[in-house]
DNA sequence: AACAATTCCTAGTGAAATACTAGGAATTAG
DNA sequence: CTAATTCCTAGTATTTCACTAGGAATTGTT
């Protein structure tokens, strides 16, 4: 029952543009360094996020990736969804579900639905703009302690 | 985001078991058949679910598993703790958290223990006594659509 | 005592997924 | 032209998954 790697860094990435949304794109390498994640290795997830339509790339120099859309139309669903596959804990209570020969005779199922259910309640109720809200409070605190680790300047 | 087949099998083989509650052990090779799992690989499981007190063996002729607690006082939670580790997203959310430098100034943290505490609700509320009562249901169910099904085959 | 049915225990294994790394081609601003 | 960037294909070490194998120990029945 646990988020991989790719969900984890995902969603912190994403996070990452949505804190630079409506500011020109930012490449991976500074996401990757801010983030402490291997450069290589978010080139691959965010070819997923690209493919899924949830971030825009532009190539060259000053290039780099910003959001398709408004954090607060992108869920955290939406990042795990392309990330992680579907939202479930089997695939028999997947949106898209895998036939099960129990399928319609099954008490177990009734309980993966029940779980699935909730697991997308959080995940789709959960949007890149609360998160981004979340991450302020803590800049906030962070302020009053030593240093932000959250700004909105374009340092270059 | 998945539950393995140890989740999938040790849940079905409780509901087995709670199924046969207060009647006398049943052995894996019973249960492995009925629910159409390996019986060697339930073996393993069961091995995880006895010690962490959650059944009881009985070795020898006429031997087997039964529940060591009454159905209503095993949660699934319970089953899914032991076989697939703690319920939570990722390792800084757990009862026990894995210690991870950015832990108090983490905006994807609270996301992950919202998602964390709504799965462990489900599945903590979730007993083998309610699974046993879903089962039930599909029995009743299968009786009337099974009389069904033979006189509808009868007039076609 | 012999036997059959069962749990108990240790070890092994093929396949898939995970979490990357490597290297270079294509594109674009300055 | 050059430096900075994305894009793309391939490779790889490690871990996890889902079992399988084989036999020792225990216990009811005959």
């Amino acid at each position: 029952m646990r988020i991989t790697s790719k969900g984890e860094y995902g969603v912190r990435a994403m996070l990452e543009l949505a804190i630079h949304y409506g500011q020109g794109p930012i490449s991976i390498s500074a996401i990757a360094k801010k983030q402490e994640i291997s450069e290589h290795y978010l080139e691959h997830l965010f070819a997923s996020l690209r493919d899924a339509g949830l971030i825009t790339s532009f190539r060259g120099a000053h290039g780099g990736y910003e959001l398709a859309r408004a954090p607060e139309e992108i869920s955290i669903g939406d990042i795990i969804r392309v990330l992680e596959g579907p939202i479930a804990p089997m695939d028999c209570v997947a949106k898209d579900p895998v036939f099960c020969t129990r399928m319609g005779n099954c008490a177990t199922r009734v309980l993966w639905k029940k779980l699935q259910t909730s697991m997308e309640k959080v995940l789709e109720s959960t949007t890149l703009a609360w998160l981004y809200e979340e991450a302020k409070k803590f800049d906030a605190e962070d302020d009053s302690l030593c240093n932000a680790s959250i700004t909105k300047s374009n340092e270059e």
